[in-house]
DNA sequence: TCGACGTTTAGACAATCGTCGAAGTGTTGG
DNA sequence: CCAACACTTCGACGATTGTCTAAACGTCGA
């Protein structure tokens, strides 16, 4: 798994992108459940990138688990992930995440 | 259901409130649906108020659905309803909202 | 009063989701 | 080369969720 495959034709050039429906329901998802929603702080909150392993969740639910939200997290584009040997990093994706916030309070403001 | 049971001892007075963990967790739950959503908006949209039975998604799902939906939207704080007569009336409640965006930002900045 | 209407509740069902253990895939250090 | 390690995939299980129908509730207008 590689991060190189948005499936909704970013352009990820160097402008604020925008979240395809698809993409904006995928956020939403991802950051309903509590567990998935502390990993992604986590990935946050470390300086640059920071392996799987390294997760304080990794000692509280198997590895099986983490790695289906770290997939959840990737597919939606609030993280990517780089194979660093045996590891793999994870990078918070921050254009992703204020999409997201961008398209969210527009889409409830008083005129859309 | 009279929109007067915040579960988490709300001021509601002026100034800017915060969100408690759970009601954080709920109303990202409450976003993760997109019909929920969507119900959510055409809330959002309306100028004041308006009755369950106006929603555009009313001809699309039962009126059972529709209330499952409102519930989950009030028990968010996302919305509140209130009776008029026959009718339910939704407001939309922007501070709940606001409140989400702001800790959402604020949970994943760089220095939390 | 009574029936139509808007909404809610109860119960059920299929689909999705979070989780797990076990087996599989790569990669690295000894 | 091989064993340990970091993950991923597979198949399964229980819990939750979105949806429905049917019945109940509350409120008006005729």
């Amino acid at each position: 798994m590689s991060s190189g495959h948005r499936r909704d034709a970013e352009p990820a050039a160097g402008e604020p992108h925008e979240l395809s429906d698809r993409q904006f329901a995928a956020v939403a998802k991802a950051l309903a459940d509590p567990r998935r929603f502390g990993i992604l702080g986590e990935i946050a909150a470390s300086e640059g990138a920071l392996p799987c392993c390294a997760l304080s969740d990794a000692d509280k639910v198997s590895a099986a688990t983490i790695s289906h939200h770290i997939k959840e997290l990737e597919t939606s584009g609030l993280i990517a992930t780089v194979r660093k040997g045996r590891f793999v990093e994870l990078v918070f994706q921050r254009t992703t995440l204020d999409a997201y916030l961008r398209r969210l309070s527009r889409s409830l403001s008083p005129t859309p």
